[in-house]
DNA sequence: TTTATATTGTTATTTATTTAACAATTAATT
DNA sequence: AATTAATTGTTAAATAAATAACAATATAAA
């Protein structure tokens, strides 16, 4: 079954939100009701579960918790997968504390840093590893995914590294370009882009 | 002049690296050549550049400053737009000092929390305010731009406060949807789906 | 000078995504 | 029991974005 990339990105923020609307007790949902709480249209939101093959009730709307666990199905493996951050700087510091605990089939389990004085020790709660043991943790530890936080200049050396210790999905947050083997899914996020965009419409209203 | 959003933003991926080659010295570069470094097509930059109306010389390539000083009078203003940051929390530590003196026409000039612990002192040379001191501050420090960067159940408060203050562009990184006025433009970067729609091609490969 | 080659600019085509339309039908109401 | 209103699932249409095709032509080579 073939999803449409932004299909992905909305099922991920349906389950974010109807986990919070289970929490509140809901048990059923109109996709009108969806649409709002992500201020889309009532049809994508349709459009989207039919693409994942759920069905609803008519006239009385989807189960939220039905729902959420066949997006969980789509989205996550059974085990969950593993993650690693590569660079604990600025960026990777917050998102390691941002991330613990808070997505249990997406764990952080190890970063990896070249800077002595920031390996081999704990760093809220995660083990900081010398890059150099990458390939070895990621057997271990059965490490699938990596985020890249390190500087630009190193961000190929270090996406490289990832692949050929075997990592197959990365999410690189350097803003340097990376050009992988075809069997590695990348995910960029560059936040000057992102800024300067706001820029360009900012200055355009 | 309609520029579609997906152009905006290569745009600004193209003026980054095309600093970097001016710096190496280059003049005038190939579509191909600013293909190769963004990992992309050559026929989508060619398009792009046509839709800014640009032209290069037939068997030159473009002039390197040119594209860039064009690229510039696209995104930002002359005068450039003053920028804050909502919450001084880990990320926003982050981001104001990643973005400290890296791009001169988007400054951050002042961040605001509402823990008086964090506010009247200086981080990283920014002043942070009290969040009640925003409307005064984005009018005395003339602030166009806003960075959401407080908790979830803050965001929506937050959004409405920047609003109310005359802000009109906000990058919201709190994977909290908002919803605001057709004036102000909105870019939502969302982390967590980020990295799950990376976990679902990881299980899919 | 002539010819060949490389490269741009632009139109046409294809592909992807969103939105609209609507038939089917279930639950609530009369 | 019959009627009404609301909601789903899905096909069709519209819109947006990427890719392909190619004519025009400047430069380099013959
Ligand atoms: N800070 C932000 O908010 C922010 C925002 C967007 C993007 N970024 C990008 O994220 C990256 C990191 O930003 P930062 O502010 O955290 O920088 P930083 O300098 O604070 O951190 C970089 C870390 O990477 C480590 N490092 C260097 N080379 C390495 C290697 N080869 N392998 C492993 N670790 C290595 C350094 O020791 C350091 O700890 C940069 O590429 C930056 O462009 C940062
Ligand atoms: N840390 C990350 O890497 C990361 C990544 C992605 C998204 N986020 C999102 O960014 C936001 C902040 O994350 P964080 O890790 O920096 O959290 P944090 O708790 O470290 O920081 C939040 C800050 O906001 C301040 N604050 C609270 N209410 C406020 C208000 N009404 N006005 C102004 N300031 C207020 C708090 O005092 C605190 O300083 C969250 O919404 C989170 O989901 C964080």
């Amino acid at each position: 079954m073939h999803l449409p990339d932004k299909t992905i990105e909305r099922l991920s923020q349906y389950r974010r939100n109807l986990l919070i609307s289970l929490s509140k007790g809901k048990t059923h949902i109109f996709s009108h009701e969806i649409a709002e709480l992500l201020h889309i249209t009532p049809v994508q939101v349709r459009r989207d579960i039919m693409l994942i093959g759920y069905n609803g009730t008519l006239r009385k709307g989807y189960d939220v918790k039905a729902l959420i666990d066949l997006i969980g199905n789509i989205i996550d493996t059974e085990e969950g997968q593993n993650v690693c951050v590569m660079g604990l700087g600025n960026l990777g510091k917050a998102i390691i504390k941002y991330l613990c605990g808070k997505r249990p089939k997406l764990k952080i389990v190890a970063c990896f840093d070249t800077n002595k004085e920031k390996t081999g020790r704990l760093y809220a709660d995660i083990p900081v590893f010398d890059a150099e043991e990458l390939t070895e943790k990621v057997k271990t530890m059965n490490i699938a995914i990596g985020i890249i936080t390190v500087p630009f200049e190193r961000a190929s050396e270090t996406a490289n590294r990832l692949v050929n210790a075997g990592i197959t999905g990365i999410l690189n947050f350097s803003s340097k370009p990376l050009n992988l083997p075809g069997h590695v899914y990348l995910e960029e996020y560059d936040m000057i882009t992102s800024l300067e965009k706001v820029a360009y419409h900012t200055k355009e209203k």
